[in-house]
DNA sequence: GAGCACTGC
């Protein structure tokens, strides 16, 4: 039987080997095999991290910025902070933070330390997450928080001056928060030069980061300690540690594959069948797909070979159900082979051990703006080198794996080595908001580690700011509208419906409503599509809806969830009218955060008593950028770009001819269409009237 | 008539 990889080359930290003899019984035919360690490579010498603690306190006194690499397992998490503190990091009152791009790593890490340390979590060891701060304001030594939880802090406290180190864990991953944090703590650097920045990476991206603080750290220095004949002393220095992965052989077909889909579809039926035991893990960009690929597979199973093992398929998406979430981890049931299908929450957020087998479909959806319709969207896009690397390293996590890429390995070298940074392919009307907030004035200037964002999308986020009333002409916070805008922690536009509320009298709606459309959607979509749960979902869903639109309709929901809660029962009830439980209770912890902002900027609570006109007209007031025009052929053209859009399946105005021929929605997902999700009914004279520059400007 | 990567405050 003929294999897709060549086996018994694979050596840790090896280089790249090619294998050309290997044969495949891949569809595209023979693939070319090569082996790597899961895209660890092996430039520097790499130490368990216990062997390099000396050199790493050493590092972290000798330098105000060090580099951590580090491979998953190699403890540069939990360990490193703890030899900090041992080494009196944290004395005197002083404390060390860790920042994770999540809430749930952020929980997990700290509970670990805390139990390593021996100390109850909240003691010593304590974490600080949105609506959950789990830490002592003077026994705390460490504390993990999430990224954008510190980004707040500097608000507060400019020189983050109660940390003596700051460790930015996960920089690799290029968050938003990560590297507006990184910006800021570069300048924090040259007002406190005793602050210590560690900064955990992935290998590929390391000297970038040394680089970014390098560059005014380095100069003067160096000169006087090369005059002085002395080594620097003050530049970034970086530093490898070693972590727990096995080698993973990648194999990569002959041609470019038709449709990845069926691709991996047929894959994962041939390594199913020719390989020996081993989980398999298939990525895919989407839900749909994740479906489709799950039902050929099952299907496939109807005649399977006798002597074969049935497949376990199981879907792997940030919509699953808790239940649905929990059967990830669990061990294959006995007599069966598990593979699990998933999107890129598998690359960096979910890791499951065991997975031997991986199949890299090569893409991967992504937020990223769209100049056509001048605002974000998902889009399909070919992965990165880094990101088809770490899926890789998904295989070897508890042994050897093997890896096939659905893609020739000609393309692989063509890929970009790293993916866009978020900040540099997104709108950043909230980040430039944030930065103004800190006092950051001249944004073009700001430190962004690169790639900066854009100058264009620097200008449009100023343009569209000062068109919400949050900057003056010269770009200025105004007051109290901006500064209140940058505080509420919502995207801009819906800072500017909440503060809004106030004229239009309708607060007690509206807090509800930018509570629910800041989760995901309530509604329970059933895994077989237009199965008969799917309809009877479809008539629950009508029992909430509005005829105004998609953001009454989630008020509805939301007052009727408020209303049927009774303890346990409110669960229930969510199971009967198909609405997503967890969803709904995350939306009311947020609602009462946003009430202790309101309250503080003196706004009451006020309903608008059921005058639906009133509450749409402040929708429009924050959401006039995202407006639209029905079509006679009912799709619709964004009133100020005059793109075409669709109403989204999932909207109350799908199928439906609106009373008006404007709507206003939250944002646009681009599939197989571009599509509006989350809109509402509004009057052609509020545009103007509400957005009187936007629209003038425009139209001219 | 057809469907929402992933975070985060």
């Amino acid at each position: 039987m003929p294999h897709f990889w060549k086996p018994g080359t694979a050596r840790p930290g090896s280089s790249l080997d090619r294998a050309s003899e290997a044969e495949s019984s891949f569809d595209a035919g023979p693939s070319a095999a090569r082996s790597d360690a899961g895209g660890i490579a092996g430039q520097r010498a790499r130490l368990p991290i216990a062997k390099q603690r000396q050199a790493l306190l050493y590092l972290v006194e000798q330098h105000p910025v060090v580099v951590v690499v580090g491979q998953t397992g190699s403890g540069k998490t939990t360990q490193l902070p703890q030899y900090l503190l041992e080494a009196g990091w944290a004395a005197g009152g002083r404390q060390i933070a860790v920042t994770q791009p999540r809430r749930l790593s952020a929980v997990s890490v700290a509970a670990r330390v805390a139990a390593e340390v021996g100390c109850p979590l909240g003691d010593e060891v304590g974490y600080t997450i949105r609506f959950e701060d789990l830490s002592h304001s003077t026994r705390t030594r460490i504390r993990y928080c999430t990224d954008g939880m510190l980004f707040r802090e500097c608000m507060r406290d400019p020189l983050l001056s109660r940390y003596s180190v700051i460790m930015v864990d996960e920089a690799h991953e290029r968050g938003a928060y990560t590297d507006m944090l990184l910006g800021l703590l570069k300048k924090i650097r040259k007002k406190r030069p005793s602050l210590r920045i560690i900064i955990s990476s992935a290998t590929i991206d390391a000297q970038a980061f040394a680089d970014f603080f390098n560059e005014d750290l380095a100069q003067p220095t160096k000169a006087l300690a090369d005059a002085a004949g002395a080594p620097p002393q003050k530049e970034a220095a970086i530093i490898s540690l070693e972590g727990r992965a096995f080698p993973v052989q990648i194999a990569y077909a002959e041609k470019p594959v038709d449709d990845y889909l069926v691709a991996a579809i047929d894959a994962a039926w041939k390594v199913h069948l020719n390989e020996p035991q081993g989980d398999i893990l298939v990525f895919l960009t989407g839900r749909d797909e994740i479906d489709a690929c799950m039902q050929a597979l099952a299907d496939r199973q109807v005649d399977l070979p006798s002597g074969s093992l049935p497949l376990a398929l199981l879907p792997l998406h940030a919509g699953l159900s808790s239940e649905e979430q929990a059967a990830i981890f669990e061990p294959a049931p006995r007599g069966t082979r598990k593979c699990l299908v998933a999107t890129n929450i598998a690359e960096a957020s979910v890791t499951i051990d065991g997975v031997k087998y991986v199949i890299d479909s090569g893409f991967v959806k992504l937020r990223i703006f769209n100049p056509r319709t001048g605002m974000d969207a998902l889009s399909v896009l070919p992965e990165s080198q880094a990101s088809a690397n770490q899926r890789a390293g998904r295989a070897g996590r508890t042994a050897p794996g093997k890896c096939l890429r659905l893609f020739p390995e000609a393309a692989f070298d063509a890929l970009p080595l790293t993916t866009p940074p978020e900040l540099a392919r997104s709108d950043i009307s909230t980040q430039v908001l944030q930065l103004k907030a800190l006092g950051i004035d001249n944004l073009a200037r700001f430190a962004y580690l690169p790639p900066a964002p854009p100058s264009e999308m620097l200008v449009r986020a100023l343009e569209f700011l000062a068109s919400l009333g949050a900057l003056d002409d010269w770009g200025r916070l105004t007051k109290p509208l901006g500064e209140r805008m940058a505080e509420l922690p919502v995207d801009p536009m819906l800072a500017k419906v909440l503060l809004e509320s106030l004229h239009f009298r309708c607060s007690d709606e509206i807090l509800s409503i930018a509570a629910m459309t800041s989760v995901s959607t309530p509604f329970i979509i059933p895994d077989e599509g237009r199965s008969r749960a799917g309809a009877e979902g479809e008539l629950e869903r009508r029992k909430f809806t509005a005829e105004e639109g998609d953001h009454l309709t989630l008020l509805n929901v939301y007052a009727a969830f408020v209303n049927s809660r009774h303890g346990k029962q409110s669960a229930k009830w969510c199971g009967q009218h198909r609405l997503n439980f967890k969803a709904l209770s995350r939306a009311v912890n947020i609602r009462a955060q946003l009430l202790k902002y309101l309250q503080r900027f003196g706004i009451d609570v006020v309903s608008c008593e059921g005058d639906g006109a009133r509450l749409r007209k402040c929708i429009a007031a924050g959401f006039f950028k995202n407006a639209a025009r029905v079509q006679p052929d009912g799709s619709y053209r964004s009133v100020r770009e005059n793109a075409v859009l669709h109403v989204h399946p999932s909207s109350v105005l799908f199928s439906r001819v609106p009373p008006t021929k404007y709507v206003v929605f939250h944002e646009v997902v681009e599939t197989s269409k571009r599509f509006m999700r989350d809109l509402t009914v509004v009057e052609e004279d509020w545009l103007t009237e509400l957005a009187p520059h936007f629209y003038v400007r425009a139209n001219r």
